[in-house]
DNA sequence: CATGAAATTGGTAGCGCTGCCAAAAAAATC
DNA sequence: GATTTTTTTGGCAGCGCTACCAATTTCATG
């Protein structure tokens, strides 16, 4: 077997080696339309000869729609979006399909660049995260055809289709949760709302049940830039400094509440029964420490499935909720 | 049901609009070439107006090499290909390059056949972890043409380019460092080391110098499966129940050692008077627990910006070790 | 002004493939 | 064996863009 360095092998160049017409080795490569079986012998002997790889670039061209899914994710440092893709690259992988993405650092404007860029390579699909996206984001994406998963949110109109769940529920249920369990003096540490605005839904959702049951939030403390296990833990230190007579504490996600759980431990701060700690997103790590943290597990790497899912089998337009589950773990 | 597609503005539709030839266009576009401002200022009139986006398959087919980089991670799980992903996009996006991926799952046959999808988008670059390739991998990359960059092991000879750091000389320093803090009854809890070839040598490393220093490997104990703080806490527990009397245990990584330094808190062993825990990457959340992890820190974040440094640069062949810190920690 | 140099511009041949159509070959039917 | 039907095949026009080259315009300069 003799690979030329290099020098890329054409179509043409098999069709010659094979002693058959260009259209007929398309048609055997592709498996699509007629053809005898002698003839697909010839043809993959004289590929398997030339080391010949397809060109899907052309075959793109020449095709209509492309086998490209983008991705314009907010982050990779947050471990929701790498599950996410997981997901669907498993779906695409089996269908031929091939992810592209971008990470957009949770910025509106960069996110819309990003989305121009992506569109230039005319992709079957856009996955997103959420429903908030500048105008001119959703003016193009409109303008552009192809098909739009907004992910992990259903808390609003959907562009064309929407996979997740409800962060406004979830953060509704934590609350009624924390609640049911006789915590009355509950605070709040989250990590930039205004970027992240599933956290932003989810504190609102909390609120919002807090309130109507009379125990408004009792204190907050936001931290400026991403989540992480170390602004948990600061942020939890500061809060509890301001306001120490808290009995629970609900964080933006599993990340800052584990920061939390470890604040505790350090402190030798009892949990639950001097302070409880409620979390969100059920990362593994949660269930493994020594007292299983009380969180909401979400369906992170199946949102990726059912999105890539809906694009490959052209689904109609619609929203897909995959609701979440509450575990009671020992920390609260 | 059908979905239409929008008829999408070509080129040619813009430079009509604007009263001017095609290839004006594509240099105003491209701001390649000359042309008088008067002329630019029709031309991106006339792409607002019709809101053409440029179709970057038909410009990659017509010009020589694209601007896509591929990447053949084995997993997303494990978070140091999402950080690697993520140095590496920032640096590419910086460029407009478009970052494209395919996950393995840790197994060569699927990255022999996922490198192969790869190659028919006609990539710049193609970014793969470590050494350990099948020999179709190895025979199709070098024919594509492509540049090639291994990321994440310079314990070998690289195909093109590499980046990274040596496994085995962490593996190696980490025993080092435990015998110089006096542990001789070592332990090891890994995960699958044929599927994780770094990891493996980490451990062989580790193991050749304990061996040199007359205080072998007391013991060990492998997981099947992917590396994770349960499994980690699981084999801890296995190992001391088997050779309880350790002083001190080497994970496979951070996410392992996690798991038995939470086992050692549940159970009151008390750390690291009792039994030292080293484990490997660095993470934050090490960082951040009561106790420090002793680990190793490793530029995840550093080898995917320079991987695409050296890409968008088209540097030359070359291998770049970045090297690795030993953090001391409070666990050993 | 003339003249050559420099800056702009447009025309057009591909890039490598697919989709369509007609031609050829093989199989089925009378 | 002639005819019809079915299966296989090859030719070729694009897909939308870029690269190259030649044509045109503008600018300097004597």
């Amino acid at each position: 077997m003799e690979f030329k360095h290099q020098a890329t092998v054409t179509l043409a160049e098999v069709a010659d080696a094979a002693g058959v017409g260009e259209s007929t080795v398309s048609r055997v490569l592709r498996n699509h339309g007629s053809f005898s079986g002698k003839t697909r012998d010839r043809v993959m002997a004289a590929v398997e000869r030339l080391g010949y790889v397809p060109n899907r670039i052309a075959g793109t061209l020449a095709s209509t729609g492309s086998r490209l899914v983008a991705f314009v994710i907010p982050s990779l440092s947050n471990i929701v979006f790498p599950d996410v893709l997981r997901g669907a690259s498993a779906i695409l992988e089996e269908n031929r399909y091939q992810a592209v993405f971008s990470v957009t650092d949770y910025d509106p404007e960069k996110e819309e660049a990003l989305a121009a860029a992506m569109l230039a390579w005319r992709p079957a699909a856009v996955m997103l995260a959420g429903y908030e996206h500048t105008e001119g984001t959703v003016k193009m994406l409109r303008a552009s055809g192809c098909r739009i998963v907004e992910m992990l949110d259903v808390d609003g109109d959907a562009l064309d289709m929407a996979v997740g769940f409800s962060n406004r529920a979830a953060g509704r249920e934590s609350a009624a949760f924390l609640l049911r369990r006789g915590y009355r003096r509950i605070g709040y540490v989250g990590h930039d709302l205004n970027r992240d605005t599933r956290a932003g839904k989810r504190f609102s959702g909390f609120c919002e049940t807090l309130g109507a049951h009379d125990a408004p939030l009792a204190d907050r403390e936001i931290l400026a830039g991403a989540s992480s296990v170390e602004n948990g833990r600061l942020g939890l230190e500061r809060l509890l400094a301001r306001t120490p007579d808290l009995d629970a504490v609900y964080f933006s996600n599993d990340d800052m509440a584990l920061g939390g759980y470890f604040h505790c431990l350090a402190r030798g701060i009892s949990i639950p029964a001097q302070l409880a700690i409620f979390g969100y997103n059920g990362l593994d790590i949660g269930r493994a420490t020594p007292q299983p943290l009380s969180t909401i597990r979400t369906p992170r790497v199946a949102t990726g499935q059912v999105a890539a899912q809906l694009v490959v089998t052209n689904a109609p337009p619609q929203v897909v909720d995959l609701g979440f589950e509450l575990i009671e773990g020992a920390t609260a």
